[in-house]
DNA sequence: TCTTATACCGGTATTAGTATCACGGTTCTG
DNA sequence: CAGAACCGTGATACTAATACCGGTATAAGA
């Protein structure tokens, strides 16, 4: 096996990351929020509904910017795994 | 053109960015924080020596966990490192 | 000297991320 | 109702990230 294909966890943690960065675009939409991050509104909606499980470091830095999120938080709340419930994310 | 061939700035982000990590791992070996970050050696040191320049996300979150530091002092640092904040839309 | 361990480098294979194209749905305005 | 304009979506194309293998170089130790 060259390249791992992605394990089902990791899938449904990238389901759970879309989920928190849909939830923190709010009212907004994909195109403001993906022109405002320097991505393609396909791309922020394939992060989104979890097809694309592990973006780029920069993309999601570029999309934490654009949506004032912190990094961190962004990556201690799906690490949490299955009890990501809790979203002490307030904007 | 599909998918945008990365642009020179973007090459040179990611050898700041690894330049950064190695920075970081100080004395410890390559495998050793590769098993800690669950990762292979072969991509620490691609990452490190900028020839992955965009890694994923989590797989930066997994390094910078393992070397104990924050994810936004990372991305800030090679952001500001050394460019004066280029257009976040190149076109 | 020989062995071992670490790091670096090249090539290769395969999956996955990203962008462009094209379509259906909704809303608004004429 | 017709058309535009926006949004979200699916399919497709193409590059990049990841991993494995072999080889090389250097340094420490038996």
């Amino acid at each position: 096996m060259v390249r791992t294909p992605l394990t089902p966890w990791e899938r449904q943690r990238g389901e759970r990351f879309g989920a928190l960065l849909r939830q923190a675009r709010g009212e907004r939409s994909m195109v403001e929020v993906a022109a405002a991050a320097g991505i393609s509104a396909e791309t922020l909606r394939k992060i989104e509904t979890g097809r694309a499980p592990t973006p780029a470091f920069f993309t999601v830095a570029a999309l934490a910017a654009a949506l004032e999120m912190s990094l961190d938080e962004l990556a201690g709340a799906c690490a949490v795994g299955s009890d990501a419930r809790a979203l002490p994310l307030p904007a």
